[in-house]
DNA sequence: TGTATATATTCGGAATAATGAATGTATACT
DNA sequence: AGTATACATTCATTATTCCGAATATATACA
């Protein structure tokens, strides 16, 4: 029952849908979606964790990077798919997100740094 | 985006998943359930209001009762059941909740009245 | 009409979750 | 050593959710 609750409480926010959005696209590292999401890094930490301890992702550290994936072949897998990637294209700021996905990740990747592959 | 916020947010409440997981056993009035959940009745109603908002139960007015369903062939349908149905039922409290089901259901429906058919 | 039952809604308070700034930790580089 | 960067965590505040008692509404029946 926790289990469960932990996947449906992740998936009940707005930033975090955004965050498995994106991560639809591609890896990307912590500093990449703070400047995709427009939003403190506190605050993606604080998400990633959630989503993170509730099994959607994994998180891989590159020396001072942590970069982030959605976790495959998982038991929610094809639900978080339908239930979200279907779904959110819908919204204008998802639509938004993925354009700075795409121009974030053929460019350098991380940040002030340029560590350009994983 | 608000859509699937009010599915995923409905399906992130023990209580919730109680209600769904015995409305899988059968369609039950609003007085049965709070005898089988063991909760105050303003509890269940105001559960019962948001998994409606959701579109995940449907409700049945039989003069003063209503009875609520799960609704069926929807969208978020095969989700629900993947999630909710296999997960729950390894929860002690879930499966005392469907003892309770199948011993009310047996007997006359409804609570002091005696609706026993819809 | 009055009474009883079933359900929904309101209410104030408790508990939980989300926020951004600030701080802490760890790695990389000079 | 010192500086800079990436990320996580703490902090106080704000927002949201949940709760049960009480109340409101609506139907059924004498």
């Amino acid at each position: 029952m926790k289990e469960i609750l932990s996947v449906t409480s992740a998936l009940s926010d707005e930033i975090r849908l955004r965050i498995i959005n994106i991560l639809f696209e591609s890896d990307l590292y912590v500093c990449e979606m703070v400047d995709i999401l427009e939003l403190p890094q506190s605050t993606v930490s604080r998400h990633l964790t959630i989503l993170k301890n509730a099994n959607i992702v994994e998180d891989t550290k590159n020396g001072l990077w942590v970069k982030y994936a959605l976790i495959e072949n998982r038991m929610y897998d094809n639900i978080i798919k339908a239930l979200v990637k279907e779904e959110i294209l819908n919204t204008q700021k998802c639509k938004d997100d993925l354009v700075r996905v795409k121009a974030r990740i053929e460019k350098d990747r991380g940040c002030k740094g340029n560590c350009k592959e994983v």
